[in-house]
DNA sequence: CTTGACTCTCCAGTTACTGGAAGGTGTATA
DNA sequence: TATACACCTTCCAGTAACTGGAGAGTCAAG
């Protein structure tokens, strides 16, 4: 019989933990002293610590363990949860190893330009979004306000002539060749008619970074936006769409807030 | 200006983390109603929560990034930080492939054993141990048993002669060549003479298994350390030992309980 | 008889939230 | 206008696996 210290050195487990595994009821002492309340521990008791420890190295969780070392319990099932633990490590895996590749992102972002990324790129999911559409293709970048903000008008008219609710800040969706789809999130269907068109934008996971500004600024952010994808071993998947956070015709530009998104997938 | 279920809906963080980033001050509401207490937050707060967002993926800590976001840190200590991180989550990265490595070796007995492992293997580090000594070669194995009875017993008379204090279950060191060095750890050094020797057994680290029973179950025992250690990578780099932890010669072999130790590095 | 090492229980703190209860607020609808 | 409901508030508890400390009792050596 071994007092608490004694087994603690032999199997190099700290005595507060031995007496957090009495206290759980994963790892009792053997006896108790009723006089003292000292707790005992005999050698016999090696093999199930010592599982136990093989166990936690492998890193399953106190609760796994306790059922894995119970007797009955068969090869299979045995098999199956050391499968599971095998898949979740091997997830977590390439999960480190993709943060890795964003600390060596954003290092070398510091040491090209000694400061942090002027615009901050984020993974998330978006839901997918009832929205009233209409869309046209931009002939060059000069016309793109005047048409959007044609586009944008006819949408109101039509969701505020069916008596649709408004959902959300308009969406651009930029469709291949310059065609941009203006959208504008309504809360229930409402009739289509000849260009507007109601329909579902497809909820998806994408990489989003905030603009302020006017539009003039686009070009760099979506530059850096396509710049964070590459280097974190994302692709485009996608039409990317710009959701007019802060918006208004008669407003100061500088107050505009835009998001940007682009819908990627891993490499 | 946007009520908590907004701006959650738009950064796509839960409102109870919000709330939680309030609290501790890392990330406040712009404003709060005095008459309500309803938070309310701004888009100029969007670039600050993205960046935080944009470190917590990286694996920052909340209070590493609490620093990180404060204005006056300067890109050298920005980029301290990210290394650090980088070397943080290397060594995460390794780790788990070494958990997946005897996730793996555990499979495979299960697979061919259908249960687990005879012998547990952990690692662990043993401190240094000061020790009397003596050491002889073995002939063959049949004579193992008295050789030993004869070493410890001239080391026990040696430390009782110099009132030398005994501090521990004996350790036998394989050396090469079958030469074994008996020993027993004293609390105090004392003199040397002839054949007994006072040294310190050297801390290291260990792969370590407990045997019950008597010593005719040895080389099964060793033989599942030796596999153990090939199978997950490690390798043995000096010579091995038998803790006795429970053992008297006049007691009943199946009563015995050593500890075989492999000091071990990763290849 | 004292000293020091050891043990006991109980409580608090760690991280980054998450869930729930009880109660106040704001708006759309019957 | 009443009410339903969606939303907001604070406060409290719980998570996993310990770790640290306080205050008190136990044991063996000198």
């Amino acid at each position: 019989m071994l007092k608490i210290g004694e087994f603690s050195r032999i199997v190099n487990v700290p005595v507060k933990t031995l007496r957090y595994y009495d206290e759980i009821g994963l790892f009792k002492s053997d006896y108790i002293d009723e006089q003292t309340g000292y707790r005992f521990y005999s050698f016999e008791q090696l093999p199930r610590l010592n599982r136990l420890l093989a166990l936690k190295d492998l890193g399953m969780s106190l609760s796994q363990i306790d059922q894995m070392l119970k007797e009955d319990l068969s090869a299979d099932q045995l098999r199956d949860m050391l499968l599971q633990k095998q898949v979740e490590l091997e997830d977590l895996a390439r999960d480190i190893r993709e943060r890795i590749a964003r600390v060596e992102a954003r290092l070398s972002v510091i040491e090209m330009e000694d400061k942090m990324p002027d615009y901050e790129v984020v993974i998330k999911t978006v839901d997918p979004v009832l929205v009233a559409s209409c869309q046209e293709a931009i002939p060059d970048y000069e016309t793109i306000g005047p048409v959007m903000g044609r586009l944008y008008n006819g949408i109101v008219a039509h969701i505020v002539k069916h008596k649709g609710q408004f959902a959300g800040p308009g969406i651009t969706v930029w469709h291949e060749n310059l065609k941009a789809e203006a959208t504008l999130p309504i809360k229930k269907a409402i009739p289509e008619e000849d260009d507007v068109k109601v329909h579902e934008l497809p909820g998806d996971q994408m990489a989003c970074l905030v603009h302020h500004g006017g539009f003039e600024g686009f070009p760099q952010a979506y530059q850096a936006g396509v710049q964070w994808i590459e280097a974190n071993g994302y692709e485009i998947t996608g039409p990317s769409r710009e959701v007019y956070l802060q918006f208004r015709p008669d407003g100061d530009p500088k107050d505009y807030v835009t998001e940007i998104q682009f819908p990627v997938a891993k490499v």
